[in-house]
DNA sequence: AATGGCAGCAACCGCATGACC
DNA sequence: GGGTCATGCGGTTGCTGCCAT
């Protein structure tokens, strides 16, 4: 698979930027998001404003510009939740970045390299472990993984097992990414059924189209994959402070 | 002050996977 | 079943800033 596999064929071709994003860029791409959402990166950036391929946009956006990310030092029990579950997963850093909210894989990923690496390696026997958090889920997953490939159906199990949520998915990091970001930014008071009934409520139409009538510079996607991405629950505001970032996600979420 | 080495991090690249036709 | 496309993931690269000399 290409690169350019990654554009529509209808899309202008246009000389793409690479390297650092600007602010500029950032700004465009966030307020693209604010006012449409996420429907389909390939064409985003054309309409965005953005030199970029989607998949640079997709990047930057679910690396840096996303609102839930959670920036600066890893904490110490975020040290030990890596080095926990790198025993577990080993270099699956998208089923690790599950575990520690806010943050992302490439993140995780980075501070592996750099930092912990070295820890683990001088460090490798079990003891050196500390006893903090989840420490029966790590008991819990050896003995479970014995033997077995980590990405085999006893690891789908067990990830089934820890969060009791039903779910038909195969990919075990891919669920429990949906499940936990799901429960951990909505906050523990609320059951996954009534986030799922929430998610489910139905909008009006005049909810729908207020943007359009709003705003002048408003440029619709394209029907077909207007919906095609669903990355974050509607109508809860993920850092609570109730703006209208995720109010307009809300809107295109359910045309 | 200049510069060379290094660490940290953002971004890119290539591949895998799943959905759709 | 095969082709195409969009997205996700992990490995790698390269830029930038810091620090020692």
């Amino acid at each position: 698979m290409t690169e350019e596999m990654e554009t529509a064929p209808h899309v202008e071709k246009m000389p793409l930027r690479k390297g650092a994003w600007s602010s500029e860029e950032d700004q465009k791409l966030t307020d693209y998001i604010k006012r449409f959402g996420i429907w389909n990166w390939s064409q985003m950036p054309k309409p965005a404003g953005l030199a970029r391929s989607g998949k640079s946009c997709r990047l930057r956006w679910m690396n840096y510009l996303r609102p839930d990310i959670k920036r600066g030092n890893f904490s110490n029990e975020e040290e030990e939740t890596i080095l926990k579950w790198h025993q577990v997963l080993g270099n699956r850093w998208s089923a690790i970045a599950t575990k520690l909210p806010g943050r992302t894989d490439n993140e995780i990923k980075n501070y592996w390299h750099s930092r912990l690496k070295k820890r683990s390696k001088n460090n490798l026997a079990p003891a050196t472990v500390s006893h903090t958090a989840k420490e029966s889920d790590i008991e819990v997953n050896q003995n479970d993984l014995s033997g077995t490939d980590p990405k085999g159906s006893n690891l789908e199990q067990l990830f089934t097992d820890e969060y009791d949520l039903s779910s038909s998915s195969s990919d075990p990091a891919v669920e429990t990414d949906r499940n936990q970001s799901t429960v951990e930014n909505f906050g523990s008071s609320k059951t996954f059924e009534e986030l799922q009934n929430l998610w489910e409520q139905p909008f009006s139409l005049e909810e729908c189209f207020c943007m359009v009538e709003t705003d002048p510079g408003f440029m619709a996607p394209t029907g077909a994959v207007w919906l095609q991405e669903q990355i974050y629950p509607p109508s809860i505001s993920y850092d609570g402070t109730g703006n209208e970032f995720w109010d307009v996600i809300k809107v295109n979420s359910h045309v």
